[in-house]
DNA sequence: TGGAGTCTCCAAGTTACGTCA
DNA sequence: GCTGACGTAACTTGGAGACTC
């Protein structure tokens, strides 16, 4: 569902720092997968480019935080000693020794799991258990483990103690770190993921999986904004309608009290009965041609009376007609489209 | 070279938990 | 303390691209 309204200015023209881009399946995706050394991950033999159903999402959200990507080691450092302290997505089984050893875990994970290097993903001596090798670390296709991915975090959850869907918020620090990154790449590549879980104390599944579910919320924002803007161009259209009807009804009036004008051309007021749009036909509508020649062809008042004006006087007419204070020409509004069969 | 099988990723939708008024 | 609304982490499903055989 995309209603492919662009609300500002381009992706092109937009700060980075301002602009979240989303859908950017095909270029960015491209771009961010022409790393050298991206295949070498073990994952890395994946899409490439896929062509996003989507155009461009954009949404202006959260001011910059300053936190670069990749973070200097040294905010990652600082990142990393505020949030391990309450790590509230560390597995209970990991104690501080395993938090201590959860790098070498994460090596493993990026770079060994396809070659089976753990003997068993799960012990990783109090690292993340199951679901951090389960997910995708397994080797493209060497893994083997079919259905392993899919069932990956819920084996997690079965090892936290039997609670099936622990939700675990992540921190203000965390957030604000993906966040950041987010801005930096709507979507990641494996290597990003690993880092990016890396440094944030995460598994790579929590990161891929808050990804997902802020390019969803972005999306959703997008479509609110979207919606929003929709709504005021009904309005301003209704408006604008509800003008045009009067100023119809106006001339209607008009022609009313002053039957001379029903001379007029059918080129200046033709309206569809059904429908009630005017329609610039140069054509002579039968309504108002029929009067017109009756008019004409009828003889002249013996008395002198007021006679129906010639067709030579029509553009006077014409002219007065227009120039009343009550109407301005139809002609200098934006006009709606005659229907071509009504 | 084309097709089947597999893997991975993503979007969309859903579920369920944590927080707050 | 209870409850409903809300935000969001986590999950499921289906589709699609890339790769291998």
């Amino acid at each position: 569902m995309e209603l492919g309204l662009s609300l500002g200015e381009t992706m092109a023209d937009a700060g980075r720092d301002l602009v979240l881009g989303l859908g950017m399946g095909a270029g960015a995706r491209r771009d961010e997968e022409a790393e050298p050394g991206r295949r070498e991950l073990e994952f890395g033999a994946g899409r490439c480019g896929r062509p996003s159903p989507e155009p461009a999402v954009r949404l202006t959200l959260l001011p910059a935080l300053g936190l670069p990507w990749p973070p200097p080691s040294g905010a990652t450092r600082h990142l990393e000693a505020s949030t391990r302290g309450f790590d509230v997505n560390r597995a209970p089984s990991m104690s501080a020794a395993g938090a201590a050893a959860e790098d070498d875990d994460e090596q493993d994970d990026a770079g060994a799991a396809g070659a089976g290097a753990s003997s068993s993903p799960n012990n990783s001596a109090g690292s993340f258990p199951t679901d951090f090798s389960a997910h995708g670390q397994a080797g493209p296709r060497g893994g083997g483990g079919s259905g392993a991915d899919r069932a990956g975090s819920r084996a997690s959850d079965e090892d936290d103690g039997g609670s099936a869907r622990k939700k675990l918020r992540l921190s203000k620090e965390q957030s604000a770190f993906l966040e950041e990154s987010f801005k930096e790449h709507a979507t990641l590549n494996p290597k990003q993921k690993l880092a990016l879980a890396k440094q944030l104390n995460l598994r790579p599944r929590q990161v891929e999986v808050w990804f997902q579910n802020r390019r969803a919320r972005t999306k959703l924002k997008q479509t609110e904004v979207d919606c929003e803007y929709l709504k005021r161009c009904c309005e301003t259209l209704t408006e604008e309608n509800r003008r045009l009807q009067k100023e119809l009804a106006e001339l209607r009036a008009l022609k009313t009290v002053h039957p001379f004008y029903m001379h007029l051309p059918a080129t200046t007021l033709s309206m569809c009965p059904s429908c009630e749009r005017v329609a610039s036909s140069s054509a002579p509508a039968p309504a108002a041609a029929a009067p017109a020649q009756a008019a004409s062809s009828s003889p002249a008042p013996a008395g002198g009376g007021i006679a129906a004006a010639p067709p030579e006087q029509r553009p006077s007419s014409f002219s007065a007609l227009f120039s009343s204070p009550l109407s301005r020409p139809l002609a200098a509004q934006p006009q709606p489209q005659a229907p071509a069969s009504s």
